[in-house]
DNA sequence: TTGTAGGCGTTATCAT
DNA sequence: ATGATAACGCCTACAA
């Protein structure tokens, strides 16, 4: 079956290739007799609109590209889930790359992005400064939304959650159980650590407890395998404390469920040794042994409302008049059996 | 700055578009002096080739689609990124689509990306039949390459795993460990169900031991909530049999990761009351309390290859003559604490 | 209301 | 060895 074009359209209906363009795309220069009748045929024939051409003609491309550091846990699973639902609501194609946390595939990553050309790009950058410069540039002209890691100096849309709520609130059900000695447990270099630390320490002001430094722990999360390791000599170091602390608050998904294999690798009772809640999306924290107490953060509405602003930015005759916005969605506590015990 | 085309290249070089074109693609026809005159000034004035117009011009998109049914669990995760790890090399683009385990959703996925534009298109299909009449006649143009669900009754290449030696080798295992009375629990609908059942009834006929049909267990793995429903269920009653069973093998990454789950809800202790094991790809496994025994399939390789294969059909000239492969990769058991104790 | 012609950026064919 | 020209499929002034 030869393809299908508009010239061959054409062709069969005895009229001019704009004509039938004009017809299929509505054109109020076409009378609706000729609009229904090139639209029966086109029907008729299966015509599918060649979209390359269209995006070599009209520049664009319905294409938004996703760059994100990885896609190993469910929180990015389900950030990706929710752009691509907005994405295909919106007839809109979705080209996901892996950074894999390192600035150079960064790079190539954007720069090959923009070569194949998308019309905006949902960024999740590897810390506050990887690539400002190039992302500043190539934003002058395609569209870039921040979101997950907003702390990132670019004007533009940024998508997060409420961190520092998030862990103030996990402290605060923490004291509320009895805990007064509660470590933390974050990503070294890793941009929202420092949010989460601040409702950390601001939770501990305000319940007037004092912050002890040895109990904030920024590991290396570069790989599972130095996590591991960071893991397993930082818990034993703060078992190893004159005053060892109940409770320890993961500030990742990865980071709060591997302390807990950790914790159950060297025979520590969770939580009647010690207590664990952190952020964490994954499905699996009711299979958990013991049950693990979650922050939840609204992934999927991260992943769609991100696509719903380049959108929005796309659809801007003007792009200097925008008025930026930094969203920040609340985190949910779902508390299960890892912060059980009342002290 | 202005955009830089061929044709602005050609413009400030004093030269034809189609010169310059021939000497950045290498041409014979262009003396070296002029390549390297041309291609220098090309890096300098950072010239991209406008892959659109390179796409329309030649029919070729250097793009490839994923169809795949979920990606929540790590095994998806994984073959995708093995996936986008070997596009890359390749200077291809990877567009990913989900179609939820639903038939329609799968349809639009296989059309939308066909009138977008891929080259070829990695395909694990819903059901053994899901669409196969349309893909049938898309096949004819765009090669599919079937992944994971390889039951799918079309000529190509195809790459799973060894579905059957993997359960087979999980009963062996606990054959070994005293195990007499082993269940299975396997989703609904699932091709890879039929095989991984296969090599249990297997298993049990090379021991001698006889199959109990009601050992064999079909849960409804459309959405979580109705999974933990059927395994709560299907778990008492399994303990309520007059033999109730001493392990218990998943048929798939959620299914044996939330048994665990559910196994702990019920208070039923693993490994003393009952053994589990199952195919599971999740770094979670030595989280997990008990650490899980798994069977691990090569999610990366999977991928790797079956985006090689892809590319093999799209290099080949005749089609026709090419002798499809159905390539099974092994798995590998690892063994952890969920099965350590010998009956 | 319809048709003609030109162009998006590239490659390929054919002259020079 | 280099250049002119047409074509990929579509859109859109502009002309009729």
């Amino acid at each position: 079956m030869a393809k299908v074009t508009l010239k061959s359209l054409a062709k069969g209906l005895n009229m001019s290739v704009s004509t039938v363009s004009k017809a299929l795309n509505d054109s109020y220069e076409i009378s609706e007799e000729t609009k229904s009748k090139v639209k029966a045929y086109a029907t008729a024939h299966n015509y599918q609109p060649n979209i390359i051409a269209q995006t070599l003609k009209t520049g664009k491309t319905n294409t938004i590209g996703v760059i994100i550091p990885k896609m190993s846990s469910p929180f990015e699973s389900q950030i990706i889930e929710g752009i691509q639902e907005a994405a295909t609501k919106e007839n809109f194609r979705v080209v996901i790359m892996n950074s894999m946390e390192n600035e150079a595939m960064e790079k190539s990553n954007i720069s090959s992005m923009v070569a194949k050309g998308v019309d905006g790009i949902l960024f999740c950058p590897i810390h506050e400064h990887s690539n400002i410069n190039l992302v500043k540039q190539i934003s002058e002209n395609t569209p870039f939304v921040i979101f997950d890691r907003t702390n990132y100096a670019i004007d533009t849309h940024k998508i997060g959650v409420l961190n520092t709520e998030g862990t103030h609130a996990a402290c605060q059900h923490l004291f509320d159980m009895g805990h007064r000695k509660v470590a933390i447990l974050g990503g070294a270099h890793q941009g929202i650590t420092a949010d989460r630390v601040a409702g950390y320490k601001q939770a501990h002001k305000e319940a007037d407890i004092p912050v002890q430094e040895e109990y904030i722990i920024y590991l290396n999360v570069k790989s599972v395998a130095e996590l591991h390791e960071g893991l397993s000599r930082n818990i034993q170091k703060l078992r190893n404390l004159p005053e060892p602390p109940t409770a320890v608050v993961g500030i990742s998904d990865t980071i709060t469920t591997h302390s807990l294999g950790i914790l159950s690798q060297l025979g520590i009772k969770v939580p009647q040794e010690i207590a664990v809640i952190g952020f964490a999306n994954t499905d699996l924290a009711f299979s958990l042994n013991p049950s693990l107490s979650t922050i939840y953060q609204p992934a999927k509405d991260i992943g769609a409302i991100s696509f719903a602003k380049v959108l929005d930015i796309l659809n801007k005759k003007y792009r200097n008049q925008i008025e930026w916005e930094d969203i920040k969605l609340p985190t949910t506590i779902q508390l299960r059996e890892s912060t059980k015990i009342n002290l």
